[in-house]
DNA sequence: TTCAATTTGACCGACTAACGGTCAAAAATT
DNA sequence: AATTTTTGACCGTTAGTCGGTCAAATTGAA
């Protein structure tokens, strides 16, 4: 037997590797080889552990999100009410900390649109649901502990996607700059209506 | 002096003489030339009225969005309440017969995610600002009258970029099918709290 | 008025540079 | 020696360029 590497391990590595210079240029200025050498790998190496160009984008935002999602957990736990708790939550599109994972975020939305049969993406769906199912614990703890209205949570899916919707607006239009405002203000707006006053 | 054609024209045809083969295979598998079969042109004419491969896709959506715009119009008018003036907006997220113009959209925004420096982003910019100042008028009209409690005008923002959340997350997620039951159900939930009972 | 010379814009497709992806051979490891 | 891993030369394809062709329009001399 010869040498077995990681090749999960090796993959995260080469993906990492190549980060920086994918936030610098964006995937579709840098070429396979310019990345490669980023990974002080050869070309011919990148596709041993990766099927496609995207898929480096794709296995980047695995890793990040994956990270993002314990830093939440820790986050959300100082938090006390549900409105702090969703405002966490929404961080992920307007706080300077996940600035890399936004723009990688973006790519990869940009690729997934592009490629919609991909196989690459049913772990974004699984991902996107499993923050989905959080987000919406969050509102039903609201719920169950009388804080909030119940009929909030008719709202929960449509409160969860807005984040993507403003950021992408956002994005295309160039205007990224007053999001949190615009996030905070939604959010506030729908508690102030939704909470249930002592 | 030679022949003048009209290039605005020409473009356009051009344009629209690919929408087919773009809904088709979508614009990462074709090639400039066979786009340029499409328009029976030749390959350096589509230079001619275009600077890159992408640029047709700008323009579609910019032809199609128009289109659209006027069709919206008259649909709003024969709409009583602004409920219902709301969801006429949102068809666009689900209804049949905007299926090109979705689907051209959604190349559009890929495309504007991946190249976020562009010029031609400013003529999209312009226009989502438009469809938002007119969204948000209808909210208005419908506090002036009485109907809504002011509050909503709030939620204006969230409200009209939820559609593109939706959209964009169910397309990655390949759950397009119940997208339109999500969106009237996030309406209705809405405008059942801000309407102002008689 | 006629018509040939001239000018000009529209159109084109052969060409080029560059890229993503492949593969046979080499290197590395045990 | 056997087997896994790495590699970069190679290949086919494609976006975009560029020099040249052509037909219509203009000019102006007869």
């Amino acid at each position: 037997m010869a040498i077995i590497v990681d090749k999960v391990q090796k993959k995260k590595d080469i993906a990492l590797a190549c980060k920086k210079p994918i936030l610098k240029k964006g995937l579709h200025n840098l070429t396979v080889a310019q990345m490669a050498q980023s990974a002080n790998v050869g070309k011919g190496t990148m596709y041993e552990y990766f099927r496609s160009k995207e898929e480096v984008v794709f296995e980047l935002a695995l890793i990040l999100m994956q990270e993002h999602s314990q830093i939440l957990q820790n986050a959300i736990l100082t938090k006390k009410t549900t409105r702090e708790k969703i405002k966490e939550f929404s961080n992920f599109f307007y706080n300077a900390k996940y600035y890399e994972l936004r723009e990688i975020y973006k790519q990869f939305v940009a690729l997934a649109l592009l490629h919609p049969k991909d196989e690459m993406l049913e772990f974004h769906a699984k991902s996107t649901e499993r923050y989905f199912k959080w987000f919406e614990s969050l509102l039903q703890e609201g719920v169950n502990s009388g804080d909030l209205h119940s009929n909030i949570l008719a709202l929960s899916e449509g409160m969860f996607c807005i984040g993507d919707g403003l950021f992408i607006q956002s994005s295309v239009t160039n205007t990224l700059n007053n999001l949190q405002e615009k996030m905070e203000n939604y959010i506030d707006t729908i508690f102030d209506i939704m909470e249930i006053k002592q």
